[in-house]
DNA sequence: TTATTTCCGAGTATTCCACTTGGATTTTAA
DNA sequence: TTAAAATCCAAGTGGAATACTCGGAAATAA
């Protein structure tokens, strides 16, 4: 059970952007160098983390990326989220309309993987960047 | 972030062999017709379960599986691991000479993975099969 | 006007998942 | 003794997902 490198790298460049924050646009490929990660794939993930509204773009030479909030107002959370989907370890709980699941009434590890979730979504949905900066 | 079916089935699976825990063994058929699952790649699930010492077979007609101990001491954990390997999110923690985290003692996400993995393991080391069927 | 940057759509190599296949062996029951 | 039922074992396979690359178009600052 791992996240994907979109998670992962995401959350990192986020931070990057949470510590040049203030500081004027952040290129991709500044953010890539620093990271060592590939600046074409960076796009790609920046471009999705645009779209959910947790950063904002700046096109042109000098231009680059800023956080669209306060470090202490984006969540890791919202940033996993945008990149790899909603959490939830199996799919018997809303409705898909996955064959999965037919018997998700009587199922009796739904609960588990609903406590599971929550879990994880509570240590996710609680920490910012500022949070990962900070102490 | 989902679970793979290994994971999901193993413990339908186990939970299964707990409902009848005490009336001799279970055939892998028997298990697979129930839950809906392919018993070709039950048996594959089996043979890692049998591995990791948390069920025993009996070969032959009239053969089957049964859980190698009771149902209050096998936890969910014990057989998500066995199935999906270790808990984590991440492969910066444990030494496997990975590449990937080379700046681990600085890293800023790694203590998130390490809360995140740890939440995981607190509800899945404590919840038996007992649990899952009882209350 | 040229460098630099984001933007966008498509393509691709590799890996992983979720099985299947084809037997060999063990055991029970007729 | 033989047939059926079951585990055991190793390998193969198709499709999907991951982790990228590539080739431009458009915008902007110097």
């Amino acid at each position: 059970m791992k996240l994907s490198t979109k998670g992962r790298y995401g959350v990192l460049a986020m931070v990057e952007l949470a510590l040049q924050y203030g500081d004027g646009p952040v290129s991709i490929k500044e953010i890539a160098e620093k990271q060592n990660f590939s600046d074409s794939y960076m796009e790609q993930l920046f471009s999705t983390l645009k779209n959910a509204g947790l950063v904002k773009s700046l096109r042109g030479a000098r231009g680059g990326y800023i956080l669209a909030r306060d470090p202490s107002d984006i969540t890791v959370g919202e940033i996993i989220r945008a990149l790899e989907g909603p959490i939830e370890l199996a799919e018997c709980i809303d409705g898909g309309g996955k064959l999965t699941c037919v018997k998700s009434p009587e199922c009796v590890t739904r609960g588990l993987w609903k406590d599971i979730s929550d879990s994880i979504s509570n240590i996710i949905d609680n920490r910012s960047l500022q949070d990962l900066l900070g102490k």
